[in-house]
DNA sequence: GTCTATACATTGATAGAC
DNA sequence: GTCTATCAATGTATAGAC
């Protein structure tokens, strides 16, 4: 009896579902995987790094997903709801200033917990996206497009100071996603205020865009 | 007689400096190597894209280059200059805010005109920055550690209102890189909006950055 | 399921003819 | 100075024993 070769996921011995024992070891892979993926992009990443990682052979690492591709691939995916979260969750039904400012927190939030997704994403986009481009662009435009809408309402009925929905949304990923993508370079700069950068961080940015947003 | 194997540089037949066609080739690899690394980062790079860009074999390339490594690195020092400028020029003789909202505009300008240059430096900063490290934070690091002072002085004398000099420019960075780095990403969110993204986003910055600064 | 061995392509760099 | 040929190393992926 021969043994399938599984598209994504390697699949048990012959009728089982995942075991814990696979279960493990893909997300053994996966985490592995994002660490070598977000520092160095897709094609600076090798397989290599990545089952030394995840301590397992190489080709032990092709059994659980197809190729290279595959693995990022899932990755990608598999962040993609983490990832629109803090977006999902503006609600037309608070405070706009409020829910403007919590949506800031979120992000930085996101930022300091999980930087490893942040660059990911980040190396992603800079090197035009070749592959998560539909998958990413296509779930977050649709997001986009609903709170553009929301915060235009909210500027409409002089809500909020009347601002350009888009450059707010993308002056908040920006300077949010700054501190977990370019903290190499943070670090650097500062010196014993590198500790509670997350912390200065949010007095500021929650300060910035306060002002910005109230008529 | 042999010929000496320069270390950076190609050198010319035998004691003459650079000419003309020198120049015009190991620029046109400059433009291509920018080209390539600043869209795929050191590791994902190759020589033969390079090469190929700059419309020369790969063997005659690394007779202008020594390796790979020393064509980045020539690529990173000579864009320095150009890279600090703009906050070089803030000057504590000018008006505060107005000090500050042009550092803005020129940074903006920057990454409007030289995106290429942007990612290049976005690459190897998100990507921990194995080479530039020393070059780009030690430069960086002096220039940043003056003017967070300027702008100290400038809170302590109640010029502007007391923000962190620290987050301040990390936030301008973010906000006016953002517009080169993530360029994919701006392009598939904004509608018709994208071709007017840099002067639209020019006055929401200015205007965001005002309000926060004002006292 | 996991490993060793290996096939096959890519890549950085060099040798040597012209 | 530039090209063809070529290397050694690395990297993705597969074959097949266990």
């Amino acid at each position: 009896m021969t043994r399938n070769k599984p598209a994504n996921k390697a699949r048990a011995n012959s009728t089982q579902k995942p075991t814990r024992i696979q279960r493990e070891k893909t997300g053994a892979i996966l985490e592995a995987a994002l660490e070598v993926f977000s520092r160095h992009g897709f094609r600076g990443a090798t397989l290599d790094m990545i089952a030394q990682k995840a301590r397992l052979s190489k080709p032990n690492l092709l059994y659980y997903f197809a190729s290279k591709e595959a693995l990022h691939a899932e990755l990608i995916s598999g962040l993609m709801v983490k990832w629109l979260e803090p977006l999902e969750k503006i609600s037309a039904e608070g405070d706009p200033v409020a829910e403007i400012t919590g949506y800031i927190v979120r992000k930085l939030e996101l930022a300091e917990e999980f930087p490893r997704e942040s660059r990911l994403f980040a190396n992603e986009i800079i090197q035009e996206a070749p592959r998560g481009k539909d998958t990413l662009n296509g779930h977050l435009k649709a997001l986009m497009d609903k709170k553009v809408v929301l915060i235009q309402d909210w500027i409409d009925d002089g809500k909020i100071a009347p601002v350009d929905p888009y450059h707010l949304i993308f002056s908040i990923w920006a300077t949010t996603q700054h501190y977990s993508d370019f903290d190499t370079q943070i670090k650097a700069m500062m010196n014993e205020g590198y500790e509670d950068r997350f912390s200065t961080a949010k007095t500021y940015l929650i300060n910035l865009f306060t002002k910005g947003l109230r008529l």
